[in-house]
DNA sequence: AACGTGACTGCGC
DNA sequence: CGCGCAGCCACGT
């Protein structure tokens, strides 16, 4: 799978995180079945434009940690994400260190790989195409 | 080609 | 739970 088709991958999953419900960059990576690419799943978001459709509801990945990633300080994007999350009802928490958290236990969404449509063909080891 | 970077993870303390 | 460290992989310099 190259770029582009990583990028439909990881929106097409991302679309089907039912509302109110949370996931993390690594289970997104393993539902497209490449586990060791959860960084490049954050950076499939981020090329995300506001206007595309139908939309992908990038605000309900977060890290592995329940944490939203802050995208370093003096962004406001971690913010921006709190604010669409607890707009449509997800309850987020403030840590100490000034984190957003959002408890796994009651809006993580983890389903097996497998159980999800990630538009494209499986992986398929080392078969050629059909 | 080497080096640094990033919307990440898992593990140990 | 919070922090640091090593492993991870594609990309820009």
């Amino acid at each position: 799978m190259d770029s582009a088709e990583f990028h439909a991958a990881v929106y097409h999953v991302v679309r089907q995180i039912p509302n109110q419900r949370v996931t993390s960059y690594g289970h997104v990576a393993k539902l497209i079945g490449m586990p060791s690419y959860s960084r490049h799943v954050g950076q499939a978001l981020k090329f995300l434009s506001p206007d595309v459709a139908p939309p992908v509801p990038w605000q309900r990945v977060i890290s592995s940690a329940g944490t939203i990633s802050s995208r370093g300080p003096g962004t406001d994007g971690a913010q921006r994400q709190r604010d669409v999350l607890e707009a449509e009802g997800v309850e987020v928490q403030v840590g100490r260190t000034g984190e957003f958290r959002v408890d796994f236990g009651t809006w993580g969404w983890f389903p097996d790989p497998g159980t999800v449509d990630i538009g494209l063909a499986p992986p398929e080891d080392g078969a050629d195409d059909a």
